[in-house]
DNA sequence: TAAAGTGTACTATTGATATAATACAGTTAG
DNA sequence: CTAACTGTATTATATCAATAGTACACTTTA
């Protein structure tokens, strides 16, 4: 059963998304395997106590782009191919850390300073 | 002049709160200082392609927390005290680092992997 | 078999974002 | 001085995100 449990919403973006996100994360981080359970609509909604119309437009949206299947009367599953995983897992941290650079070369900071940076907070996140 | 010219709209946040960002990480890089003059709402509508309103909203904001003053009649100026620039230099790198690297971790990544990643992705982002 | 749980669909409502079209008072520049 | 430009305010509209409530067909399970 995919977990949601250490999951925290944030505000800045839309909750459907972040659950997308959520999910696509645990692919690329090869907690979330392929053929695992998801909890169902109302389960999920209940333990991030959001609307349970929010969870079904974040499952259809994954289940359009083909990472989960889900059939009426039954749990969804996770439904990824090697080909997915391995996209996953290269695009998504790379697109991250694009992002991530070009954010810190517009406040004037170098690649050394940014380094330091990261190993400095590195353990303070757990 | 407060410059605009680089800044180019994105998706997935409002674009009042990118115009904020913009001049808050031009203010903590240094290219934007204290009493700087800012582009006109209408002007900058232009140069941006948005509804004077979304600039209007944007450089309110930017007023209540004390980051530029307006007159009627007279254009907008940067006013930042020697605080309000240390507060932004530390604390704006500082989240986005931070944000990043709990990213990061979910996903499953070592801190010597992501430094790896910076670092070779740092000189592709211009 | 019957009840509970599941995916799915629909309507309605609220708030935030963004656009559009004005309008007015004050400043700047010709 | 006058015209152009400035900040500011107002009303209206459209879309998206999220909530709320309801309904129905199908599967699981007790």
């Amino acid at each position: 059963m995919v977990s949601f449990e250490d999951m925290k919403l944030e505000e800045g973006s839309p909750i459907y998304l972040q659950i997308i996100h959520h999910l696509k994360m645990g692919i690329a981080a090869g907690t979330v395997q392929d053929g695992e359970e998801l909890p169902s609509r109302r389960t999920l909604s209940a333990l991030l106590g959001v609307n349970p119309n929010t969870i079904q437009k974040a499952f259809h949206i994954l289940e359009e782009e083909g990472l989960i299947v889900s059939h009426v009367g039954a749990k969804s599953c996770v439904s990824v191919t090697r080909e997915q995983v391995q996209c996953l897992e290269q695009q998504l941290p790379d697109a991250h850390a694009r992002q991530f650079i070009k954010q810190m070369q517009a406040m004037g900071l170098s690649c050394t300073q940014v380094v330091g940076l990261v190993e400095r907070l590195w353990e303070e996140e757990v």
